[in-house]
RNA sequence: GCGGGUAUAGCUUAAUGGUAAAGCUCCAGCCUUCCAAGCUGGCUAUGCGGGUUCGAUUCCCGCUACCCGCUCCA
């Protein structure tokens, strides 16, 4: 991984007025705002509910209606406990967690190297002049030759963070209720300090529920989770699709679906969230092909985000090195984009091998195995995957498109213009519809007429509020590529040859064309297919 | 989870232990022949809960949310 101090630049500026921008404009909205929010939610407004649908519809499009060997799944988000069991979700995927008291240091309680030797514990300490005093259990473990007065300091020093404003000496403090105790292999201490930790805390990142109105909280069967990521109901699911699609080695399970992770610590606006959506494909192969697909899917996927506005040079590929891969993972990429706060993960193209369905075949007892018809083999298929966070393509769009340009204009005056430059295929609104005045009825009814043809076609606004420039400007700012204007040419009064006739602006150069009413759809749906 | 910061209208900011101010936006009207013009009018705010106080948006405590740095991210 590269060195993320020196390859990112972090401008909050810049991503505060992105935030300011989807929240003004109706993208973006806290969840249960009014009530102070829920941590780690998110709302998306009407334009941004739009602009995730516009990016959900062309991944549905490229890969389960534009190619024959990938087939959709909706899976159910309750899921079975015994899915999570098998796929290693539940059990293996907590980690105990514990700090260090003294040095706040966090630290995995399941590696902690055993200690042994002489525990000084403590019930407090005092300070008499200042008349402070602090009631709290601490110890230190003082191992074979180590001095016992090193270990009052460091207690000292604990105590010491319940001074105010540093105005007593932590060494001037009165340890109290000083015990001495022997331990071996403990892991309760931190073998860098010595000093005592927390309690351990498992961490576990999924949402658990009980199933049935009747459930008691307690019984073990009624447990059921919110599925932590959507590719378990495609393995669970592997057989049934086969055998109702008829589909053959290699073809993939595509599936669009929310995901909930219960994350320590929500971040970054709705990059991190606890609910999030998002865009799975499963693709079944053989065991020969997997790597081969697996770099065939990373350049597939590029191409899919320059699609969609994000070149690639804007994007970063991680070859995730052998270590830091999820231990079923033969391969992996993460595919990263250059966030406003940094470089961070929009997919990752996963080689998975066959360890889920062999997990799910061990665990259910039922069959897993492909049948080969051409070399008569039972095989159970490896599986490549790409898994893209949708939210988190949502947020790079917007921060791709966002644009605060400085205009000059004819009179050499500066303005500042706010754009969000969205490919006209994923904008929210594909055109404003405008007539030049409002209090001239025949411009707005012409309009009106316009607004009628395209409104079947595509989603498209009518403005007549406010002069021209102004609800240009209001377009530019939630990325509507074009705008089309009604006047007095329109109507016929320069003569016949540009009666129909509208001019169509362009949001990115500004730039106008006039064009023959009649021919509207045809361009404006060439643009935004 | 730890540490630091922030919270006033849709946005950006001001002020105050005693009627919360402005700009922009938005809405209505007038005007306006292509890039945020002007005029008139209008809606809208002290995150939540306690405490101190005659009175708290202001001071204190707690909570929540967001931001930054750690940590975490199967």
């Amino acid at each position: 991984m590269s060195d993320p101090k020196t390859a990112e630049k972090h401008d909050t500026a810049l991503m505060e007025k992105i935030v300011s921008l989807c929240k003004r404009r109706g993208f973006i909205f806290q969840s249960a705002e009014i009530y102070g929010g829920l941590n780690g939610c998110w709302d998306y407004g009407p334009l941004g509910a739009e602009l995730k649908r516009n990016l959900k519809d062309l991944w549905w499009r490229r890969y389960v209606h534009g190619r024959d060997d990938i087939v959709g799944l909706d899976g159910s988000i309750l899921t079975h406990q015994d899915v999570l069991k098998a796929s290693g979700h539940v059990g293996g995927f907590s980690d105990p967690m514990c700090d260090d008291l003294l040095t706040k240091e966090r630290l995995r309680a399941d590696q902690i190297t055993p200690q042994s030797g002489t525990v000084l514990r403590f019930s407090g300490a005092t300070h008499e002049e200042s008349g402070f005093s602090v009631e709290r259990s601490y110890a230190v473990l003082i191992r074979e030759g180590e001095d016992e007065n090193k270990a009052r300091k460091t207690a000292k020093q604990y105590y010491g963070q319940f001074l105010k404003d540093g105005q007593v000496s932590p060494k001037k403090l009165e340890l109290q209720g000083e015990t001495t105790e022997e331990v071996t292999d403990s892991t309760r201490f931190n073998p860098a300090t010595g000093s005592l930790l927390t309690e351990a805390r498992e961490f576990n990142l999924m949402f658990q529920t009980t199933m049935g109105a009747s459930a008691e909280d307690n019984d073990p069967k009624a447990v059921a989770y919110l599925r932590p990521e959507t590719a378990q109901s495609i393995f669970v699911q592997f057989k049934n699709v086969l055998e109702t699609s008829r589909v053959k080695l290699p073809f993939g399970i595509a599936q669009i679906g929310k995901a909930f992770r219960n994350e320590i610590n929500p971040r970054n606006y709705t990059f991190r969230s606890r609910e999030f959506e998002q865009m799975e494909i499963e693709y079944f192969c053989k065991p020969e092909d997997g790597l081969r697909l697996t770099d065939e899917w990373l350049e597939d996927r590029l191409s899919f985000y320059e699609e969609i506005g994000i070149p690639r040079e804007h994007l970063h590929i991680l070859d995730v090195p052998d270590g830091e891969r999820a231990h079923y993972s033969k391969k992996t990429y993460d595919i990263e984009y250059d966030f406003p706060f940094g470089i961070q993960e929009l997919e990752g193209v996963a080689y998975r091998t066959d360890y889920d369905l062999t997990k799910h075949k061990e665990h259910s007892k039922k069959p897993m195995e492909y049948f080969d018809e051409e070399t008569k083999e039972k095989l159970i298929p490896h599986v490549v995957e790409p898994s893209a966070g949708c939210d988190r393509t949502v947020l790079a769009l917007i921060c791709e498109a966002y644009e605060e340009e400085t205009i000059t204009d004819e009179k050499g005056k500066e303005e500042k213009r706010e754009v969000l430059r969205f490919s006209p295929k994923i904008a929210p609104i594909k055109a404003g519809i405008f007539p030049l005045l409002k209090n001239k009825p025949e411009l707005v009814a012409k309009a009106r007429e316009v607004y009628d043809l395209l409104k079947p076609l595509m989603p498209v606004f009518y403005d007549e509020g406010g002069a021209i420039g102004r609800r240009y400007r209001r377009q530019d700012e939630i990325g509507t590529p074009y705008g089309i204007t009604i006047d007095f040419e329109t109507l016929g009064e320069n003569g016949d040859e540009l009666k129909d006739t509208v001019t169509v602006r362009e949001r990115d150069s500004m730039s106008q064309e006039r064009m023959k009413i009649e021919d509207l759809p045809a361009f404006l749906l060439r643009k935004i297919r």
